[in-house]
DNA sequence: CATGAATGAGACTTCATTCAT
DNA sequence: CATGAATGAAGTCTCATTCAT
């Protein structure tokens, strides 16, 4: 047994993302995520204020990592609007590649959180999702990006493309590249936005 | 004997629609479905094999309407591939106009049988959004689409943006005007894809 | 379909015995009854008060033949004891050869009857089986059978014996003859009782 | 924490055995057997996969206990075969002399189990059978015992006898010594089988 | 009488959570 | 902090029984 300096704390995340993604939020045990944590089933009260608690701490970590790349991908000075989105969509496909297990959590518990924590949750989502806004609508400014868009509704357009094939391809790896999911999605989506 | 007044059948399936909705599938009481369908708890086991037989059941029929409507319009003689794609987009939407519950449990509840009933799950769903490949093809062979599509992500993609702009209307409709979403899909698929 | 002429309560007994006997009192359904006796389900409720009342009922059906032929041969006056003795052992393996179904039933089904209706039961046990302690006492008065036997006992102890190698024979039939059983039965118990 | 403070394991068998021989299997709840082993109603999943799990373990406990004491029994080289046959009613009767509840478990519970775990149940009920029936082979070799038993018949012959009267003992103690039962038995079956 | 759809009480079992050590 | 045995609330499902036709 390799000792552990005692983040449990993180073990059990972990674990739980692994659990989550495997059964789904309402099928996994408890019992489960302390054994693959390597943890009695005890300790993760200890961490943990009950099992939603588990799966709140991994969406806002998530959002938390995701809200700060973005924000320095929208308030960056070098890059164009249209390169910055480039980048964001990059950034994202990165983030799940390396942790497959996170984006089946990511796309099928998110509505779960929203049914009991709507507040808590949409109010980290929304951060997230308004970089990236806000390089649209740097975009629309600058001519790169057509004026007709509907931001409120792009935003969940995009958010929602991605989602669906980052499940899909979680869900069957060898049936997609990433990297040619990633290039269709901005080819598919360059073309929809631009003026 | 009693006879059967009415469809209990269905009563009991547009009660779980409701609840399910409203609730989410693993915090949906059969009791609570029986109760919302004026009926007994024991009825619904008199029609359903278990609870999972009615999200199943549910599914199954919406497949079954969305394939049927689907193919009608891809098979069609008169309308050319952008307008039937136009139509598909409609088709969609006034389905799920009518019936916000039902696309909110269409939007999250699909995870759930994937888990456990994969097979005859991806089954329907795959023959449902092939009816929309078709178009998409048919589009690329007379130059209307682009060649450069890959139609494994792209079916993905249209969905997935198209789920997620549904399930955001149903959970608030009124930060959205239904015709204003589907009005931008087009617009943004519809440039995304364009030769 | 054979048109019965309306014999429907012994139509549903004889299924009953053939239910109970494959499924044990407890795990068989009214509904599995009803469709082996080609009855509907509510039917089964004109005949009989309850699920418990048909067993009730096969049992009195059973002690009141068991019992009839057993008064025959006991008060008869051209047979000596232990002949009587030997014709009782056959009458009963006659009855069960017949129906071994009911073999079953009345091997292990008894213990429920005495558990809830056991006034009822008892009487009619007892009523039986004193006539073959009548005979018994008439051999022990002629000097056939040794008179240290402790009748409350024996009658227990023959009881059970037969009733387990009934059990026995009706669960796998072809492990036994029952000719063999009866002959071993007697020479057995005729040795163990004669003075 | 919280550690097993004696052996819930053992209480709960033991309060088992009391509730199955008063109500019966199929209408003990597992919350009244909880009750009288003074433990919560979980607790009974701890040790048992579930309700049929207790049942067969009774068995079990009981049949390593009668095959091993039959076996030492058997085995033995100082007593004769009459002796040992002797012994044998002795030893199970001392046993359920002891436990009274016992006994209407195991004369009345076994066709549930015959039932659903035929197997494995006739594996150990045969095991121990066989140790009664290799003293009376001895018994046939050296002439105690008739040569024209039939084994296979006696051995259901002597149980059901011994079971049928333990029943009704267990039942209505007052009607009955034991120590009379056992005596009778030894009478019957040895005059019975005697050469 | 006959039917079988409808009922709803009841029991098993699960599992998140607690807590004594 | 850590543990894992113990808890008990809660929900699914079964099925004997009823009853409107």
């Amino acid at each position: 047994m390799r000792t552990k300096e005692g983040n449990k704390d993180k073990d059990i995340l972990e674990a739980a993302v692994k659990v989550f993604a495997e059964y789904g939020y309402h099928k996994s045990k408890i019992s489960k995520i302390a054994e693959v944590a390597n943890v009695a089933t005890g300790s993760v009260y200890v961490y943990f204020k009950n099992k939603e608690d588990i799966l709140l701490r991994i969406f806002e970590e998530l959002w938390e990592k995701l809200f700060h790349e973005y924000r320095k991908i929208a308030r960056g000075k070098e890059l164009q609007p249209a390169n910055k989105f480039d980048k964001m969509i990059d950034m994202i496909f990165d983030l799940f590649t390396e942790n497959p297990a996170l984006a089946m959590v990511f796309v099928n518990e998110q509505n779960h959180l929203m049914l009991t924590n709507e507040d808590q949750f949409t109010k980290n989502y929304d951060k997230f999702l308004d970089e990236g806004i806000f390089v649209i609508k740097e975009g629309i400014s600058d001519g790169t990006f057509s004026k007709d868009l509907d931001l409120a509704i792009f935003r969940h357009y995009i958010f929602g493309a991605i989602r669906n094939l980052l499940h899909n391809w979680a869900k069957e790896p060898r049936n997609f590249t990433l990297n040619n999911i990633r290039q269709n999605i901005k080819y598919l989506t360059m073309n929809g936005i631009k003026n």
